[in-house]
DNA sequence: ATGGTAGACCTTCTA
């Protein structure tokens, strides 16, 4: 079973990209990041004409996230509990009920810039409220993934050049470290399980040519329960997205990563 | 030392 995280920066706006992308790569799975609309302008009809069931957790402008299956998807759950006043919309999370089932979330980390301000205690107040949810997740003892944009270069290697990164809050010790305490409550970063040989990069600015130079970083991540990465067969980072020259939309910053679970009995 | 891009949408914010 293939699962994937595509940070769309607008469903709308990326649409065929997307299409052209699902149609090559027929994931079963998909989490969306970054819709960009709210649920009514979620072109649902799309992706249920390629077989996909859908659900939306959307936003009018920003953030917004999705998950696509091809299985049935139950249990689904919006939002992230431990601070009411939070009105984003970055998570969502179901079952997956395919033979062996798989519990997936679509998870967009707020980004946190810039450092020191409400948006950076934001994001530290996030990720402790998804400590606690993937937390309580490894004590069902399932098949789990959460799967997106964590906005979270985990180590040196995971940048182009490390001083431009220095004083953003995607490189932050403490924000290194926040996803540090998240794996070790028992996940596996699946990129570290099965590094891609030729690239680590999932995403490219749009500015100052940095796809053009290959100035990259990793930021969109799967973590595996313990039950998931057990059955971890490959990683991949579907990085030709990035250049994508279609005739009536760009290409997103990021691009799709994708795992592949073995799901036999 | 600066500006460089993209999307939503109304003017500026987020990334």
């Amino acid at each position: 079973m293939k699962i994937f995280t595509f940070n769309v920066n607008s469903v709308n706006a990326r649409l065929p990209v997307i299409l052209d992308w699902f149609r090559e790569a027929e994931p079963d799975v998909c989490a969306l990041q970054e819709l960009k609309c709210i649920d009514e302008k979620f072109p649902y009809e799309a992706f249920e004409s390629l077989g996909y069931n859908v659900a939306v957790h959307g936003q009018k402008t920003y953030n917004g996230v999705a998950l696509l299956s091809k299985y049935p998807l139950s249990e689904v759950t919006k939002g992230l509990a431990g601070e009411d006043e939070d009105d984003h919309a970055r998570y969502i999370e179901a079952l997956v009920e395919a033979p062996v089932p798989v519990r997936v979330a679509s998870v967009y980390l707020p980004n946190g810039n810039p450092v020191g301000t409400e948006k950076y205690a934001y994001k530290q107040r996030w990720y402790k409220r998804l400590q606690d949810r993937a937390k309580a997740l490894l004590a069902l003892e399932e098949l789990t993934v959460l799967s997106g944009d964590f906005n979270t270069i985990p180590a040196a290697e995971d940048c182009y050049r490390e001083s431009v990164w220095l004083d953003d809050a995607l490189y932050q010790p403490e924000i290194r470290a926040a996803y540090r305490t998240l794996k070790n409550l028992g996940y596996t970063d699946a990129f570290d399980a099965m590094p891609c040989a030729d690239n680590r990069y999932t995403y490219w600015d749009y500015q100052a040519g940095a796809w053009q130079k290959n100035e990259g970083i990793r930021i969109d991540h799967h973590l595996l329960s313990p039950q998931a990465a057990d059955r971890l067969r490959g990683v991949e980072i579907h990085k030709h997205v990035r250049g994508s020259q279609h005739e009536s939309a760009k290409p997103s910053d990021h691009v799709p990563i994708g795992v592949d679970l073995h799901t036999e009995n």
